[in-house]
RNA sequence: UGGGUCGGCAAGACGGUCGCGUUGCUCCUCACGGAGUACCGAGGAACGUCCGGGCUCCACAGGGCAGGACGGUGGGUAACACCCACCCGGGGCAACCCGCGAGAAAGUGCAACAGAAAGCAAACCGCCUCCCGGCAUGAUUUUCGGAUCGUGCAGGGCGGUAAGGGUGAAACGGUGGUGUAAGAGACCACCAGCGAUUCGUGUGAGCGAGUCGGCUAGGUAAACCUCGUCCGGAGCAAGGUCAGACAGGGAACGCUACGGGCUGCUCGCCUAGUUUCCGGGUAGACCGCUAGAGGUGUGCGGCAACGUACAUCGUAGAUAGAUGGCCGUCGAUGGUACUUCGGUACCGGGACAGAACCCGGCGUAACAGCCGGCCCAUUCA
């Protein structure tokens, strides 16, 4: 799980990261990274849409997010911004697939490791 | 034992590891804040947002209209469209279930198909009197052409009738008799129903018994409508404090307490002021924010819903939104195979669903269970 500090909570930002940042799509979900150029903490967002599925999916979907989010503290560059958007087939993938297809677009837009 | 019916319970369990949020404590920091630690941290429906309330702001003398909701009776409640008990009607052998339970003799409207006819009377078939002429036949009479009367058959006409037939969800009471040309509440008896009324009983809806009347008055109000009762509006993004941001403009009032300007006075105008509308900006922090019509237990009152007294408990508060991710063991029902019918092996792995100001209801969703009351049938005693 993620603390406050590293995640994403004002409307204005998540619109620059996602419109602003570089995005990366996959089969389940899209990354868009952007930087900031300052050293202050790495910080995630979510967004998972109605289209995911009722509140308690979307929910499940979202809690796992930020748990492979909690891995990528360590493995991306402080002062980056990343948004992680939910596509429908999300809510039936698995947890080891969904993981290797975060960490692959994470590596791909600008992982420090 | 089987079937039914009503109600209640519970909402997989245990562990490892890595985490999240509120609050308390300790430490660090000038401070924002950070670190550690402890406790607590989703549901029976948290859902839909369909009712009812609390709370907040706005409006409000009183009354009425419009609009909406409700509708057997009595009770419960903060309130309700909810709950309890009872009544009536319907279903069921029964336990029990069902009714959107006011008014159809205030008015307007509506009724597919079938049927003659669907609302205030009418008459398709049928039944009957009378009349008309025809045919057949009998009697009487005869001037032998016929005439009169009777009977029968088929037909036509003016009427009578609603017993019978047939249609329909529904056809203007039912059965029996008197009566009649045939019939008919035309009349009579009983029954059903209607109106009025008396007595008993119940808080009441009603129930039970009787008397009188006229003999019949259809359904539909989830059609308009009528009657009775209730209802101001918006919602926690309510509302408040602080910080921050932006751009003003129109209309009205009006010198009302004051000011400034055009000129000292008067008038007038502009500005300022007040009200209001439009436009623009913000959506940060804190409060509201969870102790409440609160839960549990016992006693008392009550058929019950519920009330009441005492004792006791401390129980989510997020805001891109915490309450979890991953892994392991066990695991109900289930599937497949084998079976000595006791089981064994393997597979699979839990429904519906996530708080957002708070309560009371209703409705909806849903897997497999567990427990109990009652009813019916069956077996045994």
């Amino acid at each position: 799980m993620l603390a406050k500090a590293n995640r994403l909570v004002r409307a204005n930002d998540y619109r620059n990261a996602v419109r602003r940042g570089s995005h990366f799509s996959a089969a389940n979900s899209v990354v868009y990274i952007a930087l900031r150029d300052d050293s202050s903490p790495v910080r995630f967002g979510f967004i998972v849409a109605k289209t995911v599925g009722g509140a308690v999916i979307r929910n499940r979907v979202r809690r796992r997010l930020k748990a492979i989010g909690y891995e990528l503290i360590t493995r991306v560059d402080p002062g980056t911004d990343v948004v992680i958007r939910a596509l429908p087939g999300a809510a039936e993938t698995s947890w080891a697939v969904l993981r290797n297809e975060i960490l692959g677009q994470v590596t791909r837009g600008g992982a420090r490791k």
